[in-house]
RNA sequence: GCCGGAGUGGCGAAAUUGGUAGACGCAGGGGACUCAAAAUCCCCCGGUGGCGACACCGUGUCGGUUCGAGUCCGACCUCCGGCACCA
């Protein structure tokens, strides 16, 4: 055994004894219990960053811990390989997205295996490639016989001097990234999948999800947005023909305070209107200008304009003016709206803003109404009962409804309806790093699908996009077909693919991607469902409801069993850094972290800093998430390069609980190296003791000398560590290994013999505790020290009860809630017993001295409060 | 703007169900070893007062519930994630 701890030598020959022994390929076992542990898979970004890093280590744990315990585990790893940030390096570089993808796939594989990560490496897949992608193409035609798929028209960012569509991270303050010019809404055609069929179900079976984080449901929930309504109609008669303008409200006790209504620019009103004025067409082009963000479109300052119609109330029979409003979109039910300023905060303010009428309808007694302040009491939908409201006044939020509802169903101008804030997921993109949609466009035949023998349409991986438009529309060859259906001339769709398809299944294909006849087969059954899934809290909605979706479409059409795809979910946090930076002309110059010195006052206090080229003074700009633009990354190559793969994984599950944001901190990466060079020097100092108990029958537990309470500690430690690792909050388990270490570090190899016995108890303890995270070097102590072969085949630890049992056991006194004193008790002694120990505690006396004790609360094996007051 | 989350020593954090606030580590201070440095080892380390035993204050802010609140409730402040074409 090597005196100095080696850790590039004991990696490289552990991982070669993995690979030679295929350890972690994971075969189907029905006679055991399976566990797929799920990390979302990379993005092939050009390296591994902090964050890959994090996430791959938490997934390993849990793989690795499971598989300690026992169960037939499968971790598969593969790529998340279409995407526009492969398109942007084409532009940059020239290099076909294909091969800069191929070049970062080969790259990333290889840092992925230099950390050690219990990958079933055989399952491997990548997107772009066509055995994969050929089944979004196959399960998209399905949904088009379904009817789930299905053509119409959206809006996306029009950049006009490059005449082509714009990501909305490529809108920047309403602007083109690359020409600056401003960008502008516009309708086209494109393909949607209706997710909201499965709307309730989403939402419903999200009870079901007991191993979701609760804060992801809600706000799952709060995306779909089931709400209770009224969809009505306000009648109105234009150019001698009778119309409706139809509007969704979930107020409608309110329809009586109704003094405008607001319409999209694009809505068939607006158009209307504008054309007999010059003045209101403007406004709506302006409308147009800008991205479709909707955080941006919630930001803006809400603008209208009268267009100069009126429809009519259908209750009261008043005419009310029609406006078009900036904020009301074309997307959302029916692209208008009824305004009721008086209980609507944003009508409020806009009536105010254009000088509309506000009329209450709604009151609450004790309240006074004022029409130039908000009120929140106004919208208060518990408490309110209709006022001025004809008919119904006096009735509550409720009855007001039902009474309102059923007038105007009696008219046939409304209903009761259920709505979804959830919209169909619009999946064309004119973009050409993506699956190709499989359609073929035909003169005489329409839209025709290409016929699943003809499967897959193939990309073509040699263009290069140069931001004016998707390439593969200049691509004669790819586009020039014949039609299925008439076998004339026809063209290709030259749409690809949102990327979210493609990770919306990955998950059940890991289970079977060497089957190139069908999407899956029965191993996906073994598998599936996902029992544990880790990754970004970014993805709470997106990602996870179209992959809950897309699970539930398979499901319909046979291909797999289960309704949920994962499991358990585990969102892992943000990898953030420190930021410094020099400011010149109002431009930032980021620094980073190994560029910098720090200075600190005699508390350690950071007071500045200064870059290490020139000496001079940087900002300390504040923490911020590891990126490029702010050049604060860590490049964890360097560092495993450095101090090995599992002074990494260590740090990084030490330095945070897996759910929060973890804060990058050099020397903390030097106090895990510390931990593991400490570990190897006890481990190397104890070899021969240990290696000789490991040769012999297994020794008795210790118990002279002051064995027992040292075991006491290290139980206690184990069942702490144990109970952690359940509930997957490994920073805890990693100080538990510490502890320890610290607690074998006080015995002597020439001390007595039970010493010995101890260490080789304790550590038997601590490397299998720290096996998941440090697999290594646990790995290669393991056999070292005579243990056995293969620490991933020894089982847990598992907890000595004899072992944490007392005699005595202390208690805290509080006198009215405030720490006192301490008081030892047998373990078996009865609450009088303790009362009166306590009372009689000289410290506590003096606190209850004079004083009328009223109440004494003994919380067993804690604590003890006696709460007193003045003697009358 | 809307939805979700987080705020605890100089720093990362711990406190499992309302029961000893600060485990474990980092930084810092002091010491040992060394010709010296590095590495390593030992001690101290929330604030104020006290020689000390101890006492008072302290978990973003303000208020509440409770014998007892970092933990529960209400209001507020700050920061972070998402908002449907970044992944």
């Amino acid at each position: 055994m090597d005196d100095q701890y080696q850790p590039a030598k004991v990696e490289r020959e552990a991982r070669e004894h993995w690979d030679a022994n295929a350890t972690f390929q994971a075969p189907e076992d029905p006679s055991r219990e399976k566990f797929y542990c799920l990390s979302m898979f990379p993005y092939p970004s050009g390296r591994l960053h902090m964050g890959h890093v994090r996430n791959y280590t938490i997934g390993d744990v849990i793989t690795r811990f499971e598989r300690m315990r026992g169960r037939n585990v499968l971790q598969p790893m593969g790529w998340d390989a279409f995407g526009l940030p492969a398109e942007n390096a084409a532009m940059a570089n020239g290099v076909p997205p294909a091969q800069w993808t191929y070049d970062n796939i080969a790259y990333m594989k290889d840092q992925l295996r230099a950390l050690g990560f219990a990958l079933d490496w055989s399952r491997e897949l990548a997107t772009c490639h066509p055995e994969y992608y050929r089944w979004n193409q196959w399960l998209f035609l399905r949904m088009l016989e379904q009817g789930i798929a299905y053509k119409k028209s959206g809006v996306v960012n029009w950049d006009p001097v490059d005449q082509t569509v714009l990501a909305n991270e490529q809108v920047i303050d309403g602007r083109g990234w690359r020409t600056g010019a401003v960008v502008e809404k516009r309708e086209i055609p494109m393909y949607y999948l209706a997710i909201t069929r499965y709307a309730d179900e989403l939402l419903e079976a999200l009870d079901d999800l007991p191993g979701w984080p609760p804060q992801v449901k809600t706000m799952q929930a709060n995306w779909i947005g089931k709400s209770h309504g009224v969809r009505f109609a306000f009648p109105y008669e234009l150019d001698g023909e009778p119309g409706k303008l139809w509007v969704f409200t979930t107020r409608a006790d309110t329809i009586m305070g109704v003094t405008f209504c607001a319409v999209a620019a694009e809505h068939p009103l607006a158009e209307r209107a504008a054309r007999d004025d010059p003045e209101l067409a403007a406004f709506i082009d302006e409308c147009k200008r800008g991205g479709v963000a909707e955080a941006d479109l919630a930001t803006i300052e809400k603008k209208g304009m009268p267009t100069g119609l009126q429809v009519t109330h259908p209750l009261t029979g008043e005419p009310v003016d029609v406006w078009v409003g900036n904020y009301v979109l074309m997307g959302y039910g029916d692209g208008a709206v009824m305004a009721v300023p008086a209980h609507d905060e944003r009508d409020f303010e806009f009536a105010l803003k254009y000088g509309l009428p506000i009329r209450q309808v709604i009151d609450v007694p004790g309240e006074t109404f004022s029409d130039t302040e908000w009120r929140p009491w106004y919208a208060d939908k518990e408490r309110g009962v209709c006022v001025n409201s004809g008919k119904y006044d006096g009735l509550a939020y409720v009855e007001a409804v039902d009474a309102i509802a059923a007038d105007l169903a009696a008219q046939g101008l409304g209903e009761k309806r259920v709505q979804y804030r959830l919209r169909d997921w619009g999946v064309s993109r004119q973009r050409y790093w993506g699956c190709p949609i499989p359609i073929v466009h035909c003169e005489s035949c329409g839209d025709v699908p290409v016929p699943d023998d003809q499967l897959p349409v193939v990309l073509p991986e040699d263009c290069v996009p140069d931001g004016h438009g998707n390439p593969l529309a200049r691509r004669e060859d790819f586009i020039a077909t014949s039609c299925p259906s008439c076998g004339g001339p026809a063209r290709r769709e030259t749409d690809t693919m949102d990327t979210f398809v493609d990770s919306s299944w990955y998950y059940a294909r890991y289970c079977c991607r060497d089957n190139d006849a069908a999407m899956t087969d029965a191993r996906v059954d073994y598998w599936m469902p996902v029992d544990q899934y880790v990754g970004g809290i970014e993805h709470a909605i997106l990602h996870l409801l179209y992959s809950r979706f897309w699970t539930r479409v398979m499901r319909d059409t046979g291909l797999v069993k289960c309704d949920e795809p994962f499991t358990n979910l585990l969102t892992q946090g943000m990898v953030v850094a420190e930021t410094y930076y020099r400011e010149e002309a109002g431009k930032k110059t980021f620094f980073n972290p190994a560029d910098v010195e720090v200075r600190r006052d005699d508390k350690g206090k950071v007071t500045g800093a200064v870059a290490r080229a020139d000496g001079q003074p940087v900002v300390v700009g504040g923490i911020e998430k590891m990126s490029k633009s702010k050049n604060n990354g860590v490049d964890p190559q360097a560092l495993v390069e450095r101090y090995g793969a599992d002074t990494v994984r260590l740090f990084t599950m030490f330095a945070a609980p897996p759910e929060q944001s973890l804060e990058w901190s050099d020397s903390g990466v030097e106090g895990a190296s510390r931990f593991l060079k400490r570990l190897w020097t006890l481990a190397s100092a104890w070899r021969e003791a240990v290696a000789e108990l490991n040769g012999g029958d297994a020794p008795a537990p210790a118990d002279e000398g002051d064995a027992q309470p040292l075991r006491h500690e290290i139980h206690g430690v184990l069942q702490q560590a144990l109970n952690d690792y359940g509930r997957y909050q490994f920073n805890t388990v990693v100080s538990a290994c510490m502890k320890l270490l610290n607690l074998l570090g006080g015995l002597e190899p020439a001390g007595p013999p039970w010493h010995a016995r101890v260490v080789h108890e304790g550590l038997a303890i601590l490397l299998r505790l720290l096996a998941p995270v440090a697999p290594h070097v646990t790995h290669h102590l393991w056999r070292e020290l005579g243990y056995g072969d293969e620490i991933l085949e020894a089982g847990l630890p598992e907890v000595d009860p004899a072992a944490l049992e007392r005699d005595e056991i202390e208690l805290v006194v509080q006198v009215n809630g405030k720490l006192r004193s301490q008081i030892r008790v047998p373990a078996d002694s009865g609450r009088d017993a303790i009362e009166a120990a306590a009372r009689g505690d000289a410290n506590v006396r003096r606190f209850t001295e004079g004083k009328e004790v009223r109440k004494v609360i003994v919380v067993p094996g804690r604590l003890v409060n006696l709460v007193v007051v003045d003697a009358a």
